[in-house]
DNA sequence: ACCTGAACACCGTTCAAGT
DNA sequence: ACCTGAACACCGTTCAAGT
């Protein structure tokens, strides 16, 4: 009983976004969710197509958490007249507006992915493109636009950021895992594999901040980027050989 | 009947990767796995651990495809005498080694994984690092080393260039679909958005080459690890504040 | 209109039983 | 030693039936 007022689509979601988190994302079966709801399993598709469409809205909703929520604060939609690009932040500092903003959506992205272990999973493995996954794209493309980039490079740097942020922060989620699980990273580790990788055994037991590394990486993104801006195109390296020597 | 001879878990792998090759990831049960090699499910058992396990197998075996074939070409592991940095590459060019051995590593690694329509959400789902990944790793941050890269910064190096393999793949990977379906991108791309998304809609019908686009990204990490190896920080780009004023 | 019970066609995995 | 059959405890989803 408790709370059972009208089952919404939104409540389902909710529900199911507060199940995984508690349980992990394979313990979200439309079962156990209807059991988290007070209902059978079946009624769930009244407010839901499929589960395959509740999991697209589930990466939605964990998308929505990037963005300032708009909506809400009831600023028009104007942008008839961007900001001068260049122009000094609320800070004082002369940091390009562009740089700040999208620095600022990059950060709360990978918290918010790291927040989550299942998250980055769901979102790889759902290629949904939802309402928040367009305003998200729409705030990065704006603000290349606005900072001049062509539309073609703002093209370009949506691409790459998004990959930037999901990549980065998979790979970062997969390190905790990786080094509890009883898999060759611990070997490595004790130093057993140093005659058969040494490299990586020298660096792996480096002490290194997390956090400071993402940063490492957004300023390379965006400087990589200014610089495309700015003409300064990087020097061209091909690879060596599409392909070693195969056998077929 | 006909080729069953000594079931192993190499060949159960193979018979995996074929399967999933041919009906997708979803296809791959044991059931069909086991049927596709001429046996009950459950003698798979015998040659792997669980599902999980198996599917840890196969995504090491996506990795290998990534990286020379070194275990059979018969190099020694013989990793005195680096090459000097900044050495003419067999082609004539000046790049160093070192970029040319990352992109070519970047770019057969983006090659397989869109190859694959599965692979990256296969891998995106799977932390394990099995012996593929560590050979992977191994070549990457034993180039930064050689080139003169610190520990700390070849740590990092490697998770970057990890980071950008797998995440911008994982967005081109998302395209086609995202295009098939009938989610935001075809109201987008029929202009029927523009008032709410204007950034995106200028943006998105400009024609632009994948392949063209990943070069862009790979150059752009390349040189801007170069530029930290040369003591050259990028500037430091702070997010605004870390959330928006959200209540509660 | 909204929820349910039983059922269908699947899963991964266990385990005693076969050869 | 290797493979199997039946079974267990689950899935997502359909559909006629309840209120």
């Amino acid at each position: 009983m408790a709370v059972r007022d009208a089952l919404t689509s939104d409540r389902v979601v909710d529900a199911a976004l507060a199940l995984a988190d508690a349980h992990g994302l394979e313990a979200l079966t439309m079962r156990r969710l209807g059991a988290a709801l007070g209902v059978e399993a079946m009624s769930l598709y009244r407010h839901v197509a499929s589960k395959d469409a509740l999991l697209d809205a589930l990466g939605d909703a964990l998308v929505a958490f990037w963005i300032a929520p708009a909506a809400e604060v009831g600023t028009p939609p104007e942008t008839a007249t961007p900001p001068a690009a260049g122009s000094p932040t609320p800070g004082g500092t002369t940091t390009e507006a562009w740089r700040t903003a999208i620095a600022t959506i990059m950060h709360r992205a990978h918290r918010e992915l790291l927040s989550r272990p299942w998250a980055i999973e769901l979102l790889a493995s759902r290629p949904h493109v939802g309402p928040a996954r367009l305003r998200y794209a729409e705030e990065i493309t704006a603000a290349l636009l606005d900072a001049g980039f062509s539309t073609q490079l703002a093209h370009h740097g949506l691409h790459i950021v998004d990959g930037t942020i999901m990549g980065f922060s998979a790979q970062e989620a997969r390190r905790p895992s990786a080094e509890a699980m009883g898999s060759g990273v611990q070997r490595l580790w004790d130093g057993e594999l140093a005659a058969e990788f040494p490299a990586i055994s020298r660096t792996i037991r480096e002490r290194h901040d997390h956090g400071e590394e993402y940063t490492l990486m957004v300023d390379l993104v965006l400087d990589g980027l200014a610089r495309l801006r700015d003409g300064e195109r990087p020097p061209r390296t091909a690879p060596s050989a599409p392909y070693p020597q195969l056998i077929g």
